[in-house]
DNA sequence: AACGATTTTTTCGAATTTCGTAAAAAACTG
DNA sequence: CAGTTTTTTACGAAATTCGAAAAAATCGTT
């Protein structure tokens, strides 16, 4: 896979913007020809630089509580239990970390019923969860893919 | 805003998979016209319920260290803390929770160092943050913002 | 059930975008 | 610097999107 250059970094940037402006307007405000755009943009993808997807409004979705939980695991379990919490689809987000806990997983729901069922019914059904820990989200401030920067890559 | 029926969760769901699916394709896919799948598009886009975007692998971007950061803030800075966070570009999840940290923010960096410095010397600077909590991600298993499901909104 | 009003869906020709591909240009290599 | 590879451009054909009007469906009221 060859290095990201400025104008694949540029190309992101706008899509990440409007993930479906056309390649003749991309190319027209950077200067290129619509070909360009195409090819670099079917090289990303193929690349598996990025992906079209939509961000829908979990609020709007009538998902209106979010929670992060972080997980204690019995050791030699974690990647199991990871695999698992993957599979649900109110679970968005699942890593393994250092620090606290061993496990750290994103969910949305529609109500705090279901947040409680998840807890107590869907996890304690998972063999080698030993302790959940939740955060009751108050308030969101930011939560995007937004992390294209055109800066330099540091030299390592 | 109209409740979103099936046929809006259908398209959502269709273009969670592929951000750029034509109209047309959709239409096919649904039994229904173009112009119906565009009119309850830009219907959905302009309610707010979803945008288009792309989501970038953090690893291909040379974003190889990944972190989620649990806040605690002074008592009345919560929210100012919360807004100053949203402005950095590595940040990309900023919330306020209940439980044992204010803030929960998730940031991604080129390396150890640039989270060092993120920490050592953004966080410091940032009045009203009284102590961070660093979790490093050593493995992600899912992220993503594929959160609609078509199943039924409890009644409340 | 019938009515008008409103919203949603369909239709269709025009404009725009995407696609396939070949040639040109540029960049890289030894 | 000639040869090779990669990238960009160009352009006609195919597909998609767009604008707007007609048709159909939905809704509230009687």
């Amino acid at each position: 896979m060859r290095k990201l250059d400025h104008v694949d970094k540029q190309i992101l940037q706008i899509l990440q913007e409007d993930g479906r402006r056309p390649y003749t307007e991309i190319a027209h405000q950077l200067g290129l020809s619509e070909g360009t755009i195409r090819s670099r943009i079917t090289r990303l993808l193929q690349d598996g630089v990025f992906q079209f997807v939509i961000h829908p409004d979990p609020e709007k979705l009538g998902l209106h509580v979010q929670a992060i939980i972080g997980l204690t695991t019995k050791l030699g379990s974690q990647n199991s239990v990871a695999e698992e919490l993957s599979k649900f689809p109110e679970v968005r987000f699942v890593g393994a970390f250092s620090g606290k806990h061993d496990l750290i997983i994103q969910a949305c729901f529609h109500n705090n019923d279901e947040l409680i069922t998840f807890v107590n019914e869907r996890l304690s059904q998972i063999e080698g969860i030993a302790a959940a820990d939740v955060s009751l989200e108050l308030k969101q401030y930011k939560d995007s893919f937004s992390f294209v920067r055109d800066d330099e890559v540091p030299i390592q």
